[in-house]
DNA sequence: CGGATATGTCAA
DNA sequence: TTGACATATCCG
């Protein structure tokens, strides 16, 4: 259950109605605004969720509320302002596959506020997730949920499948050693200094709904161990939205929090106690990104398990070779295993083909 | 894991 | 004929 809040449908009607100089009586738009003005006085409260704990990064905006995520829209820029999710060591795993997944507006904006499929297509940018598909493993309908576009922000192909992903893969991994994790995500349009000195903020829009572009990613981290009343970890990131190798490390774009607030105009976790010890997760933890051979054999390990040819088997191996990438225990083994699969199939298909 | 794109199917 | 949806193939 969700949609507009019944204030901005009036508010629309009325203005609609005045434009017109319509049916609408004066009367009828007083009513309209008087209603449309005590509705904002009091808002309806947020649905209670875990979320809450640490709070929102905005107090009294409206929350869009999903299995696995929370976020702020903006709909002028037809992008989330942040996301916030509750990462657990059970959310990662689970039978939820992206291949199932597609990309699509939310139901629950207006369709003059959302994004569109088609203006990402042929736009020269990606779909990125700010909430990750992959940390809504358990769950089919959250992974669903997650593909929404206003969970979705225009990327950089490369950054998004590269630094971005890697950066995904760590936070995941962050729920090996702390019991919660809270990860805020979204982007950033910053300005930048042109020749005379002179600032200004531009961005460049797509398709026919003026997706903006973000100059910049966030994220915001707050990871906690349980028992122990263990000083919380935090950390904070700006992440240009360009491709990123694999020389560059994670702390290189860690930024002091405050920073961060002040460029996004958002308070993040403003109910976390400041008075007491809140530690720099570099500090507490690795913030260590996979290099890029551990990369690559992961990538041609989910390539392996996808393959449907012998050729293509071949072509993974021979491949890695030429990147100098000695395959490890767990590929050799998916090798050896695949192979054996495809060649008795196709024996049976030529066997077959023999009969017919 | 993160994506794009081309083509096919099926019902309105 | 079109749009929603699925499948196949490609890339880092």
């Amino acid at each position: 259950m969700s949609g507009r809040p019944f204030y901005r449908f009036i508010n629309r009607r009325f203005w609609g109605g005045f434009a017109l100089g319509s049916a609408l009586s004066t009367s009828s738009c007083l009513a309209a605004l008087y209603l449309y003005d005590r509705k904002r006085s009091e808002p309806e409260p947020v649905r209670r969720s875990p979320f809450e704990e640490y709070g929102f990064p905005e107090s009294g905006a409206e929350v869009r509320q999903y299995i696995s995520h929370a976020l702020s829209y903006d709909q002028a820029k037809k992008t989330p302002r942040w996301v916030i999710e509750h990462l657990t060591k059970d959310k990662t795993v689970g039978i939820a596959d992206r291949k199932h997944c597609r990309f699509k507006p939310d139901p629950s904006i207006p369709e003059i506020f959302s994004a569109s499929n088609e203006d990402y297509l042929h736009s020269g940018w990606s779909r990125g997730h700010m909430a990750p598909a992959g940390d809504s493993k358990y769950s089919t309908e959250a992974m669903a949920e997650t593909f929404y576009l206003s969970n979705i922000v225009p990327q950089n192909y490369e950054n998004n499948a590269g630094f971005w992903n890697r950066f995904e893969m760590y936070c995941r991994d962050l729920t090996q050693r702390f019991d919660d994790v809270w990860i805020v995500s979204g982007p950033l349009i910053l300005p930048t200094q042109h020749e005379d000195g002179k600032k200004s903020v531009t961005y460049q829009v797509i398709g026919k709904d003026d997706v903006a572009v973000p100059t910049h990613l966030y994220k915001v981290i707050l990871a906690r161990r349980k028992p122990s009343g263990e000083a919380l970890a935090e950390g904070a990131f700006i992440v240009p939205n360009t491709p990123i190798s694999f020389q560059h490390q994670l702390p290189e774009y860690q930024v002091p929090l405050e920073t961060l607030e002040k460029l996004s105009g958002l308070v993040f976790f403003p109910q976390v106690d400041k008075s007491k010890e809140v530690k720099n997760i570099c500090e507490v933890d690795t913030c260590k990104l996979i290099e890029l051979e551990e990369f690559k054999l992961y990538i041609a390990g989910r390539n392996m398990k996808n393959a449907r040819n012998l050729q293509k088997v071949e072509k993974i191996m021979s491949e890695l070779n030429k990147a100098n990438i000695k395959p490890d225990k767990y590929l050799v083994e998916l090798y050896e295993q695949k192979k054996k699969e495809l060649e008795s199939s196709e024996t049976a298909t030529v066997r077959e083909e023999r009969r017919g």
